[in-house]
DNA sequence: GACTTGCATCGATGGATGTCGATATGGCGA
DNA sequence: TCGCCATATCGACATCCATCGATGCAAGTC
């Protein structure tokens, strides 16, 4: 194993060792920890995908509330648990608010999450 | 228990579209809302990355009673929680229990979370 | 059979979380 | 300025969850 050069990732690679090489920090684990948290909820992925699948990547609240069949204060509240997760970004324009997804932040939970191979390793004999 | 006929993916596969591509169902989300809320915590996060990074891709409780400040009876209950949400698989061989990852099931959820790129369109930058 | 070890389950408890209606805030138009 | 619309915040409430000690169960060991 020569170590130089640190590998530059093309496009979309991800940035971090895959949790399952080596095990995660008490620190590490806490914070991702709460951006899985942002996903736990049913309502919150379905908001996540529904604003990344807009046209433009990005989806104003108004567009966000009528899909779902809770509240307009919980809708709110579920955006702000994505956007403090760093899940989303947001900005006010004029009278309404848009969201949109950060690509970085997903990628880099996707690529933690990425499992080397099937593992053809013994306990595959069923249970 | 016939439980894991799970597809073998070659290799990082992905088998679903990934959820920024377009909005997800309310049942896939909430599906899948479960499997993330059982990686919704510090101490679950860290054991399953310390079973899979244990040689052999398994370890024994008794290997992950140690490593953390909880009681053992709060280890066998996160164990059962990524159990049941598919992410672990156990069996008991003599007097240990042996836990090891399911890498479709990790995988499943890295295809999922991953964003096309980075999007360079973008007017909106900052925050 | 009695004792020991490894792990799961039970019941309790304090704190976190999802949800709501009511209300505040911020921006726009008349 | 007044009123309306789009969102956020607040306070309350029911439920869920992480954690513990006590206990039960399975498998070796003597």
């Amino acid at each position: 194993m020569s170590k130089q050069a640190l590998p530059v990732f093309p496009a979309g690679e991800q940035c971090c060792a895959p949790m399952v090489r080596e095990p995660l920090g008490e620190q590490d684990a806490g914070e991702l920890a709460r951006m899985f948290k942002a996903l736990s909820d049913p309502v919150r992925l379905r908001l996540l995908s529904l604003i990344a699948s807009f046209e433009g990547g990005e989806a104003c609240v108004c567009d966000l509330t009528g899909p779902f069949e809770v509240s307009q204060p919980t809708i709110s509240h579920h955006l702000k648990v994505l956007r403090e997760a760093g899940l989303v970004g947001s900005e006010r324009r004029g009278t309404w608010v848009y969201y949109w997804v950060i690509p970085a932040a997903l990628n880099r939970l996707s690529g933690l999450l990425h499992a080397p191979t099937p593992v053809p390793a013994a306990a595959n004999s069923g249970t």
